[in-house]
RNA sequence: GCCCUUGUAGCUCAGCGGUAGAGCACUCCCUUGGUAAGGGAGAGGUCUCGGAUUCAAAUUCCGACGAGGGCACCA
């Protein structure tokens, strides 16, 4: 006589064991047909499977968020089904939920194309419109090997061997394919109607590249059709903000067939990144760090000392000359320590910050170049803060507050952090190893953040703190660091002298705000939509004649401005004004100036913003302050 | 690096066995026009590269290189 508790305090009785789908009739009809699974004691549970027991029950249908991913979830088996029937020699894998969608894992000789794709998503769209009741099969162990036995499903009878002998595994009967999942399902295919199949894509079993190789299938699923027309716009609509095609169309920068991976800066790129490189200046400035330069190719003896020979030998590029073999360097550290350890320290002289805006090459994998986001060459704004133990903690908060300020300027509202400890091939003592990454989690901690822990996946010398943002399609570019390092210091002989004059190794913190220049130029690309604030813009203004008689004007009002610091430009040419306005505003300039015969009877400009915005007639003076005031904001919304 | 896709004028793309086409941009001419496209003419490509098939290849096949989407990697 289970007693069921509902959400809204209500409690009802039954005779015999019920499940969620019968509970929902006993409230409506209408309920009952919307009902996809449910929770039983906060626990997701089948909407078909008995409760014998007194619970508190919750109705899950589409309109929930648990119900759209079991939504999804019922998609990847339909995969299963469909993929089965037309091609039976097929192994499934896994096919798990994932944010706004789903995929399956498949192991297969016959490779797919897009082609494939689409019967396959015509084969679902037939089997779900015959509305099949999924059933469940609650089965031992043994019996779920004997199922996956009997169809060869060598994967699945992996994943079962990791499962516990006792209890019972779910199996999900989708008429002749059957499926292993935790569940739950929607009890009918009616409940699954808008999905598409998006891609197609290589994965490993496990996610390991020594498996076996897989094809994933990847695809959305909604509640409604509405939901996921919508999905599929905001994908086409954020794929127009993609920098690499922003680049291309506001000629910020391009990348060469013969330098795969490596960034020619037109002059309209080249122009942001010095600004933000001067932003990042004056930063370091007022922070107490010290600006250096050091080498671009180094002895490879350096880098067998440092650790890097050993584990980054072949993502190096190397040169030669006489006898000597170089790295072309990937990093700055050994440098910085190397700047470091000329002339004797004092404990009085940390923290000691030495930056620089360091140039590194990576040979990064082919397949894992992505525009600006990811490549072989990059500039760093890099810094290493060399301080004692009892100063790591200040170092840290301080540095963490600064990546706040500076990310604040350009407006991100989502900052993903991340803490990562302790790797497997490691260089340092336990010890070591804890103290760091104590250090990191209590400055974490200390400043009641959102963060989340990476185990295993630190720096080889040690746990690092990352700062992450988000692109247009919402993936994820590591951009700021820091990491807390003992090693390399007593690996490349840094020491300072203490209070009690003796010598001793001092801690090094290796950070970074905007990570690379290349990624954040491409994130702010992204961010922006290219429609720069004026501070960052390439061109500020442009001045426009309307007849060949204001030429003259708009050079000399040109000249001025650039004479003075603003970056201007004159669109002389002779067309009309619309057309130029146009031009200019595809062109995504802040500040449009027009001037006729009347502007010129009064020696001023008309001036419009970006958005069509008229900023009325404005004289030199006035103008200067106009863009000042605009700069001095720097695009902050506050 | 792995799997799928892909590489034609500066850009976006069409052509998919008979030695190249559009729109925009560019140059010149007409037009001197007041806040998102005035009109006309012209120039521009050994169709990424290397092989193979064929009487004939941008077009089919193989390979290399690059790019796109994922996966793996990311000091």
């Amino acid at each position: 006589m289970p007693e069921i508790t509902l959400p809204d305090g209500s409690r009802k009785v039954f005779e015999k064991p019920v499940t969620i789908q019968e509970i929902a009739q006993s409230i409506g009809t209408g309920l009952a047909k919307a009902t996809i699974a449910g929770k039983v004691n906060d626990v997701l549970f089948d909407a078909t499977l008995p409760i014998n027991h007194d619970a508190k029950v919750v109705i899950i249908t589409s309109g929930d968020k648990e119900g759209i991913e079991i939504i999804r979830h019922s998609f990847a088996h339909l995969i299963g089904h469909a993929v089965k029937q037309l091609y039976p020699n097929i192994k499934m894998a896994i096919g798990p939920v994932i944010e706004e969608g789903f995929y399956y894992d498949i192991f297969s000789e016959y490779r797919f194309t897009p082609e494939d794709l689409i019967k396959i998503e015509e084969r679902i769209n037939k089997l779900i419109k015959t509305n099949y009741d999924v059933k469940i099969l609650q089965v031992s162990k043994k019996e779920a090997t004997k199922t996956f036995q009997e169809r060869d499903e060598t994967f699945k009878l992996r994943i079962i061997e990791d499962i516990p002998d006792e209890g019972l595994i779910n199996l999900y009967k989708h008429e002749e394919y059957i499926d292993m999942c935790r569940g739950p399902h929607v009890p009918n295919t009616r409940h699954l109607r808008h999905f598409k199949l998006l891609k197609l894509s290589g994965s490993y079993w496990r996610g390991n590249s020594e498996n076996e190789s897989l094809q994933r299938i990847y695809g959305t699923a909604w509640a409604k059709e509405k939901e996921l027309n919508d999905y599929l716009t905001r994908i086409e609509e954020a794929e127009k903000r993609d920098h690499r095609k922003l680049g291309k169309n506001h000629s910020l920068f391009y990348i060469s067939e013969e330098s795969p991976g490596m960034i020619f800066w037109q002059p309209n790129g080249w122009t942001i990144y010095q600004v933000l490189m001067n932003y990042i200046r004056e930063i370091l400035k007022k922070n107490d760090y010290q600006e250096i330069r050091t080498p671009q190719a180094v002895d490879k003896s350096l880098w067998e000392k440092s650790g890097h020979w050993d584990k980054f030998r072949d993502d190096m590029f190397t040169t030669s000359s006489e006898n000597r073999t170089y790295a072309i360097k990937p990093m700055n550290c050994p440098c910085h320590v190397q700047v470091f350890n000329q002339g004797l320290k004092s404990y009085k002289d940390l923290p000691l910050r030495l930056a620089e805006f360091g140039s590194c090459h990576r040979n990064e994998p082919s397949g894992a170049l992505h525009g600006l986001m990811r490549v072989r060459n990059f500039t760093q704004d890099d810094a290493h803060i060399f301080c004692t133990e009892e100063q790591i903690q200040d170092e840290v908060s301080t540095f963490i507050d600064l990546v706040f300020e500076v990310y604040k300027t350009f407006g991100f509202d989502e900052i993903i952090i991340k803490l990562s400890t302790r790797p497997e091939k490691r260089v340092g003592s336990d010890d070591i190893w804890d103290k760091s990454e104590k250090a990191l989690t209590e400055a974490l901690n200390n400043k009641d953040l959102k963060w989340e822990l990476q185990p295993g996946e630190g720096a080889f010398y040690g746990p690092k703190i990352e700062f992450s943002l988000r692109d247009c399609l919402n993936r994820i570019w590591q951009c700021g660091t820091i990491q807390v390092d003992f090693s390399m210091p007593i690996r490349l002989d840094a020491t300072y002298v203490d209070l009690n004059n003796e010598k001793r190794n001092p801690v090094m913190l290796h950070r970074a705000i905007l990570g690379s220049f290349e990624r954040f130029i491409g994130i702010l690309i992204e961010q922006y939509e290219a429609k720069f604030p004026i501070w960052l813009a390439p061109t500020q203004i442009i001045l426009l004649s309307i007849t060949d008689r204001n030429i003259e004007k708009c050079k000399e009002f040109n000249q001025f401005l650039n004479i003075k610091g603003y970056r201007s430009k004159v669109d002389i040419r002779n067309e009309k004004v619309g057309y130029k306005i146009r031009e200019a505003t595809i062109g995504r300039i802040p500040l449009i100036g027009v001037i006729g015969d009347k502007e010129e009877e009064v020696d001023s400009v008309s001036l419009r913003a970006l958005d069509g915005t008229d900023l009325g007639i404005s004289n030199l003076p006035n103008l200067y302050k106009l863009i000042d005031e605009l700069i001095k904001k720097k695009g902050r919304i506050e």
